[in-house]
DNA sequence: AGCACGCCGACT
DNA sequence: GTCGGCGTGCTC
């Protein structure tokens, strides 16, 4: 801070929208105040406190009232660094959302005793030399891919390949960890820092240990909510140092305020937890390219399926895509349901073909089956007439829970204890569908003397020894086999693909290629129930046909990710009145719905690309003028959600309505 | 969010 | 004459 700065500007730590700008504050003499600090600031005549983060300094001010000045630093750390606040900005903007509210999510909660340790180790003394990596091959990628994905600016699909390989502990380790550690090498090689972000705790699993092998001690820093929040926020202040680190983490890993970035890797951008369930409910895709555009910065969305919007970008030579040349995917054969096919002891979901597989699979090692969802039935129906029932409270879905006979609901949670049919009086139902426990139950029956492993988001297994076993496993909780699966069986992909979801297709191809590439080189993987283009896909493992079509599709009907879309909830009045300041400012396609969902409606306006940046200014100007002059008597919270096709569903479900005019 | 300002109805 | 209703606007 030079001597005639003495202003402040300081960014509130507040949920108000109208207050979501900066503020100039007098800095008091003595106070040590930098761009990032957290200050403590009056509000409207010294009667209210707030919070806020220094965001610039000056020696002027455009504000024509006195100034206020400063009431307490509460860190002198540069917390939110100038390029956070800059990408947080730019995300709000294209959200439609706060600033600060993305501030929020890019700065850990603050633990005082942490960070004064830390401030007293903090090396005086900046930017520490990278110590010489050795560079590993690796299989399938010439020596400049590496350099070509991190170019400056680089926008790349990644191309994971498949199978594994045993390392030097003896462990088996599928090769995409092998890419994604040479990656980091390269870009630590070159005094820089990569960001990893992936979706779930199980990508933290396989890739962690993999990246603390590759590079030197305390380089590879993690950054998850799974840490102890005081871990966490040691590791988010050891990315401010002046010294080059490999971040590793979930979603908000994407903020890391790391030095010198060379580029931020997006692991399976298609799994929903890249999406943020809080406001203004960004997608790690988009802030991730945002944040290079930005800096300058490369961004690599790796995955062993593309999604649709990389789809998409590929297409239209946005991104560029690089694929191993050598390719090692197992064998994988699509296999039908042929009812009444022989008069083995195969359970009812399993084709023969995969039965007996399966059975000869268990003689030398373990044997994946991934199933749809968790609980015992995901459905309930009449054993009579068949109809589907619903809860007698609420009409929500109704579930038989692990270990009960009874149903309840999903929704309401109520347990219905009397169920009878309302269609036929019937006093008997039928699990419909085939949850975990279900699948655990009519399996293992079919397989005696096999042992059984239970893996899901409540039973964690991340490793399983090259032992006979039958691994059955809810999608994403997939335990790692050493050597690799002897078989994989893809269950359920007739009731995954035909789910009424706009990304059901884009999940279901997730979740059976990340299942096929743990089998071993020599494995071989069935998928059940799922015939046409999508059996085609898979079991030649070439994507790009069908996912073009499905954007090409898409693209005709107006759906993203060919489109931009915007979804309006709220009190009716409000989301009518949003509705049509929109419609006046112009750059819509168009306006889907209304519905009505619980305390309002719901409309989707659809937009495009080229029109994207007016129509999220626009929006947000309604959400500001909403906060400061709305109707007192009835608080009207205008929920705004940008680019999330999952609010899209309940559109289509209810398509009769949806239209308007 | 809070809190002040401001311009109309029933009160000592 | 004024006390106070909460509609409207602002917060450095």
């Amino acid at each position: 801070m030079s001597p005639q700065t003495r202003i402040a500007q300081v960014l509130l730590d507040t949920r108000l929208p109208q207050l979501d700008r900066p503020f100039d504050y007098l800095i008091p003499e003595g106070f040590n105040v930098s761009v990032g600090s957290l200050v403590k600031v009056p509000l409207r005549q010294r009667k209210t406190a707030a919070q806020g983060y220094v965001v610039g300094l000056s020696d002027a001010t455009a504000h024509t009232g006195t100034l206020a000045e400063i009431a307490e630093v509460v860190s002198p750390v540069g917390l939110l660094a100038p390029q956070t606040y800059a990408l947080a900005e730019a995300i709000a903007e294209r959200q439609a959302g706060s600033t600060a509210d993305i501030v929020r999510l890019a700065i850990p909660p603050r633990y005082v005793r942490t960070e004064k340790k830390w401030r007293e180790q903090v090396p005086q003394t900046p930017t520490a030399r990278p110590v010489p990596t050795e560079l590993s091959a690796v299989d399938g990628f010439s020596e400049d891919s590496w350099a070509t994905m991190l170019q400056q600016s680089g926008r790349t699909a990644l191309y994971l390949p498949h199978g594994g390989e045993t390392n030097a502990q003896g462990e088996w380790t599928p090769r995409s960890c092998a890419v994604i550690s040479r990656l980091a090498q390269s870009a630590y090689a070159a005094g820089q820092s990569l960001i990893i972000v992936v979706p779930t705790w199980r990508h933290l699993a396989l890739y962690e240990q993999p990246l603390r092998d590759a590079l030197p001690d305390d380089i590879v820093v993690s950054l998850h909510s799974e840490l102890a929040p005081a871990e966490r926020y040691r590791n988010f202040l050891l990315c401010l140092e002046q010294s080059p680190r490999v971040v590793l983490g979930t979603r908000h890993a994407v903020y890391a305020p790391v030095h010198n970035l060379s580029g931020v890797v997006v692991l399976d951008d298609s799994d929903e937890s890249h999406s943020e369930p809080l406001a203004p409910y960004p997608h790690t895709r988009d802030i991730a390219l945002l944040r290079g555009s930005l800096e300058g910065s490369a961004t690599v969305f790796a995955s062993l399926v593309p999604s649709l919007s990389v789809t998409r970008w590929v297409e239209q030579g946005y991104v560029e895509a690089i694929a191993p040349t050598t390719s090692q995917r197992a064998q994988v054969i699509p296999t039908e349901l042929a009812l009444g096919e022989g008069v083995e002891q195969a359970p009812a979901r399993l084709p023969s073909q995969a039965f007996r597989a399966a059975k000869e699979a268990l003689k030398t090692g373990p044997v994946l089956v991934q199933v749809f969802r968790t609980g015992f039935a995901p459905g309930v129906s009449c054993a009579q007439c068949r109809e589907k029932s619903f809860c007698r409270t609420c009409s929500g879905p109704l579930r038989v829970p692990d270990g009960s006979s009874k149903p309840s609901c999903l929704w309401c949670g109520v347990t219905d204890t009397t169920w009878r049919c309302v269609h036929c009086g019937h006093d008997r139902f039928l699990p419909r569908g085939h949850g975990i426990e279900r699948t655990l139950a009519d399996i293992g029956k079919s397989f005696p003397g096999v042992p059984l492993v239970r893996a899901d988001g409540q039973h964690r297994v991340s490793r399983v020894p090259n032992t006979p076993a039958l691994v059955i496993a809810t999608r994403g909780a997939e335990p790692l086999a050493d050597q690799g699966y002897r078989a994989v069986l893809l269950l359920d992909g007739a009731a995954m693909l035909s789910r009424e979801s706009i990304g059901a297709l884009e999940d279901s191809l997730q979740a059976w290629e990340s299942a096929i590439a743990l089998l071993a080189d020599d494995g071989t993987g069935f998928l059940t129930d799922v015939s046409g283009q999508p059996a085609l896909a898979v079991s030649s493992g070439r994507y790009e046909p069908l996912l073009r079509h499905e954007v090409t599709q898409r693209q005709a009907l107006r759906m993203p990710p060919s489109t931009r879309i915007a979804s309006l909830s709220g009190p009716a009045s409000v989301v009518m009145s949003a509705q049509q300041a929109l419609e006046a400012a112009g750059g819509l396609i168009d306006v889907l719905g209304p519905v009505s969902i619980e305390g309002g409606i719901r409309v989707i306006a659809r937009f495009s690309y080229a029109e994207g940046a007016r129509v999220t200014r626009e929006l947000r100007a309604i959400r500001q003028k909403l906060a400061v002059s709305r109707n007192r008597s009835q608080p009207a919270r205008l929920r705004i959600v940008v680019d999330n096709p999952d609010r899209l569903d309940a559109l289509l479900r209810e398509s009769d309505e949806a239209r308007v005019g």
